[in-house]
DNA sequence: TACGGTTATACTATTTGAAATATCACGGCT
DNA sequence: AGCCGTGATATTTCAAATAGTATAACCGTA
């Protein structure tokens, strides 16, 4: 049979679902463009989508992901906050840990399949 | 801040997503009630849809997953084939030592959360 | 032969979610 | 004062996923 892959999506929730992948690069490209605007349009998001997601979040955690500044120089910006960074560096190993641990399980549980 | 959790969700793909927590569900359920339809009605799914879900898994995985009767005693009735079984079986260790495996580094990564 | 319970499949409706649009507020700069 | 680029929201449109309905084929059993 056709060759299998396996993806695994890790997600944190609190009540409801606040933190997964697409806040992760979201929040990740906010770090590099320091404007919330530009991440979304470096990603292809529309800018309401990504307000609506961080909004969200920040409803979900109980404490802001973005500094912001409105107007002013080059219009205002945003920057990811200290707790929130905190979280997305702790997510982001964390996947890696997982993802690499995953791998070589996958391996032993699924070699009947080159068979 | 609100108490954190994380939920991990394995996909397994060939070309296209082939087997997630839905259909080892219904197939696991199959197995029971030896039963498309009942499997279906027992998860609260309708028939319809769960006969998308079999039917689209054989196109990508190249197989038969059910082996079918069609009438005749109890009108017939659908056993999971030994090779859909295997991949099921694989599916369901493989799920439960990640997420054994991630609940310790959960509390390694997030350990800050606490103070 | 009619019935009952199953699989098979198409078609329609509904709900959900994403995407796009439209205003508004803000505050340096010119 | 007016422009420009940003963030803040609400509204509307569109697409996709999901759910539900309908109908037919099949074959033991009564």
């Amino acid at each position: 049979m056709a060759k299998l892959r396996v993806k695994i999506t890790v997600r944190l929730f609190t009540d409801e679902k606040c933190f997964g992948p697409g806040v992760a690069e979201l929040l990740h490209r906010v770090d590099e463009c320091h404007s919330l605007r530009a991440a979304a349009i470096s990603m292809e998001m529309a800018y309401s989508k990504a307000w609506t997601i961080i909004h969200n979040m920040e409803q979900r955690l109980g404490f802001p992901v973005l500094e912001v500044k409105i107007g002013g120089k080059n219009g205002g910006g945003a920057t990811v906050t200290p707790e929130a960074r905190q979280i997305l560096e702790a997510y982001e190993r964390y996947c890696r840990r997982i993802n690499e641990y995953a791998e070589g399980v996958f391996q032993e549980e699924f070699a009947f399949l080159e068979s």
